[in-house]
DNA sequence: CGTTGTACTTGACATTGTCAAGTTGTACTC
DNA sequence: GAGTACAACTTGACAATGTCAAGTACAACG
């Protein structure tokens, strides 16, 4: 046994995922190696196949630990000083700066292959269900089944697109040099809850 | 004599290309393999890098010519049927769904390095201002530019997220299993073109 | 004691990105 | 027309990678 006073179980799959998510934050997902998170772990380039099987299962824990904290994110929103649109926006945003290792490989089914990898999907659901929860916030439970899930995914996809133009994408370069960045996001925010706010009033869910 | 006599002259290099952005749509951008491209182009391993450089030259052009061709798509939108939004938000999304080849690779600028290629920045430019043409038809030109930036960035990040989610994300297995995905998408769209009419007129743009 | 299972490690192999050095044909000068 | 230059490739080589197969160590249990 190499350098170990204590053989905690789950310490080198720990050691590994978390080697693995702080490559994926610095690097991006593709330049991950398996070999290279053996080495930052310490261990032989065979541990993290033991514990993960392959490249795609080291993603899929990841994907599962991301949607299991973004939906304790969601839990725990305070609704008390803003919109629930509002205050969801923010989490979200919030999450995927926080959390940009979990973020960039969460959401890409073709390497963290959702559907094959049964656990990491039913975290996504949970999830999902929370985004719900926030929806019924937003324009009552009185709106159909129907109108929620919409109400939903445009939620969810204006809140996506944000958090990943902001963290991949050509976003940041197309802001105006001298103008402050993190006040250009808060005005997105703050326009996209208005506009949120205004349709669920004329749907007359909201006095 | 630049090209022209030879009718063989960039043949290879649109070869490569039509490779590379096949293997991109049917595995994803990370299973680009350049040997693979040159050998579906056939090849040899190394004539992809006379074009290209290196790996992430075959995705700066793939970028260059996606931006290209959004901006395009977003130069050739009728308005004439529907509010400039709405257009807006079908010319994004046909353009994700018919070219999901260059969508992936365009906004990943871990991959496709705009900072490195100016060529690729250049035209990614072009097309954002494509979008904030939109946007002042949309919000009309008496907008102060910082309310029209602002604009832009909440309609790119809407139409940016659900592209997206249908493309990569887990949105298409949470639409309930009898529903159709195409009208549920169509309500969507409809819903969010339909808020930022309403936010258009609050700000007494629109009559 | 031996068996069994877990948690790894070592070794091997085909495949990959990319550098370096050819080869071939075409264009242009002398 | 010979010579030169340069573009458009090809061939060869190398270290690094993902992953299969097989080994080692060690605890638990009968």
């Amino acid at each position: 046994m190499v350098s170990g006073t204590h053989d905690q179980h789950g310490d080198v799959r720990r050691l590994v995922l978390d080697a693995a998510i702080s490559i994926i934050e610095s690097d991006g997902a593709e330049s991950l190696s398996m070999r290279e998170v053996a080495r930052r772990a310490g261990v032989s380039h065979q541990a993290p196949y033991h514990y993960f099987g392959d490249r795609g299962g080291i993603f899929a824990a990841i994907s599962e630990e991301g949607f299991a904290s973004l939906a304790k994110a969601f839990r725990e929103v305070d609704f008390s000083n803003t919109s629930p649109a509002k205050a969801g926006f923010i989490a979200y945003l919030g999450f995927a700066r926080n959390h940009v290792g979990h973020f960039r490989v969460m959401f890409r089914n073709d390497i963290c292959g959702l559907a094959t990898h049964e656990a990491a999907a039913l975290t996504a659901e949970d999830a999902f269900n929370e985004l719900l929860l926030m929806v019924s916030r937003t324009i009552g439970v009185s709106a159909s089944e129907a109108e929620q899930l919409t109400f939903a995914i445009m939620l969810w996809s204006q809140a996506h697109g944000l958090a990943t133009l902001i963290l991949d994408g050509p976003l940041m370069n197309r802001l105006p040099v001298g103008g402050d960045a993190e006040s250009q996001i808060q005005a997105v925010i703050e326009l996209a809850s208005h506009m949120v706010s205004l349709q669920a009033m004329e749907m007359g869910l909201v006095p």
